[in-house]
DNA sequence: TATGAATGAGTATTCATTCAT
DNA sequence: TATGAATGAATACTCATTCAT
């Protein structure tokens, strides 16, 4: 509990400013002071800022998918699957309103489109939630006959858009309103 | 007419760099240099480097709107004028991948946010297509009855998406798919 | 005159900082700032320190063969020519004796040590008149049998020596002493 | 015997890394690495970095002058005793190439040059055998008449450019060639 | 009006040294 | 005695901005 503690202060400080400011509003002394470490402590446990931004991106993406699987029920319906998923998502987004505000940052920033570039493309091995149920329902003749990119920009564009508004308190994102904006979601890419 | 080419040529050169290297790979010195310009020429017509970005900001905002109104008929169906409206919105992007790259970057960067609430919540007085067709659609029990960001960002959210794939290589938006993404967004909002 | 009035003034600060207290003890701010300019000045002129000491180290180089090569008379005898040779550097180097302490300290670092290697390599397509001497001297049965770079040795190690033993005040190098320290290299080399 | 191994762990990696790298491409902490030892155990051993730094050189002299001493005739000629002087420091470094590297580095330091010029204005109490070789053989009219320094540059310079030149690759310096090259400086200094 | 040389505050990163264990 | 995690001052370099010409 001890053993990372460090490098915990240090990534949540991190996400902090670069949240509030962006990854240039965010020197490193300003993330080592807030996170109570020396300046060069932080390169104890990353080797760059380049490699503590990419290792945040890493832990979230690891955190959110393993919230993802612990409540996923391959056996459920299409419909039921894509709206366990979708609600998931967003309902983490809007718990961890900072995680989002970097990822939107990060995946913007040209670390990130490179890292989403090759990720896309190396088709992650591990089985692939997404993928998933966008081709047993394109199979199953439940889901639109389009390419697997447009039902992903169909399903998490507006959910990445309604967390933003959220965030910025455009909207007040309660479930009666996750719940239906799901809906439409699923209204969207369903046949 | 001639007056305003250096300026232009100034916006020209930043967009180029910011859409190919982001806001920090892109330093006064070097857009001047790419514009024919002088260093310190860019601050005779920008104030600073924030305001050139804005700048650059509201005159795409601006261009798009001119297209968008060039083909609007507001005595169409609350369909035909949605799908007119995103559709151009989609094709102007994809035109203009480096408009593109820029506003995504500037949205997600600490000014866009900013301007984008500060905006928002003037609501800005021109006539607002956007609004109008939304607002139309719900009092005419065409729309689903949500509020106007979850429409807005039902209908957005996935198209920007579309176009980053598009700009990323992941998908090519041909006509077909504009057309069908068009409609499944459609499908998304529709009672 | 006027012209690289601001390069030479960096070049000559950095020389005597350098000379005084060694590359590690002359930061780029300290040189900036004996220099009479600011610290981004000096990267107008050299793209990094690395460069800066390169360039320091091929003027003085420059500087040294215009010297030699304007009392050079190839006509004269192998002895009179070796002689002349080794007094002008020295000569050179008490006089200057900042760049003596400068080319020390370069060519027992890191930088200089391959400079020297690829030099010397090189074999420098200009007429080389250490190089001619030599050569002519052990063709003509003057000096004896042994490698040129032995004959470089012997000639340039003592000299080095002598002006170093000569900045520390351990010696002081006369003009009789001078001349009889060449005639002592010229002993050691002469057949 | 065990006491010290830590210290001479120390000292060896120090002397390897200090002698491919220079002295700033050594830092403390990798010393330690290649010593096997904790970074804070250096400190208990030596109290700073020059201090470990002016040990070496101290350390590396005192086994030099050990090997000068054991095969050291004072009842031989003048002639005798510098040839074996020369040739025992020659191949002592052609020995030990680091020790070599180190020393040039050293030597050519800010620390080094003070440490020199304590060091000969002392006059080092112990008997100095080069100053008894030099000093007798010059009251015996064997030695041309210069002063002592004169004398130590005319036969070092040579040697240290002799073994710089054999670590550098640009000679061999084989049994054939050392006896030469010293031969030569002994015609260089005697009468 | 236009220039671009000059500026210096600001940045990421390194490393000798300390000290709690 | 030995450790190595932690420190923070120091360093090379960048870049938005200014201003003399």
């Amino acid at each position: 509990m001890k053993e990372n503690s460090k490098r915990d202060d240090i990534m949540q400080a991190a996400l902090d400013l670069i949240a509030e400011r962006g990854f240039h509003g965010a020197p490193m002394a300003m993330i080592a002071n807030r996170a109570g470490v020396g300046a060069g402590t932080i390169y104890r446990y990353f080797e760059s800022k380049d490699v503590l931004i990419a290792e945040m991106f890493k832990e979230m993406e690891e955190k959110l998918l393993d919230v993802i699987l612990k409540g996923y029920h391959p056996e459920r319906s299409i419909r039921e699957r894509f709206i366990y998923l979708c609600a998931t998502v967003l309902r983490y987004f809007v718990a961890h309103p900072r995680y989002c505000r970097f990822m939107e940052q990060f995946l913007n920033s040209p670390y990130g489109v490179s890292i989403r570039r090759d990720k896309i493309m190396a088709k992650t091995g591990k089985t692939d939630i997404f993928t998933e149920i966008f081709q047993q329902g394109i199979a199953g003749k439940v889901l639109k006959d389009l390419p697997l990119f447009v039902h992903a920009a169909l399903a998490f564009g507006p959910i990445l858009a309604l967390v933003r508004d959220h965030n910025l308190g455009l909207i007040v994102l309660d479930d009666y309103l996750i719940e239906k904006s799901i809906e439409a979601c699923w209204d969207g890419i369903k046949k």
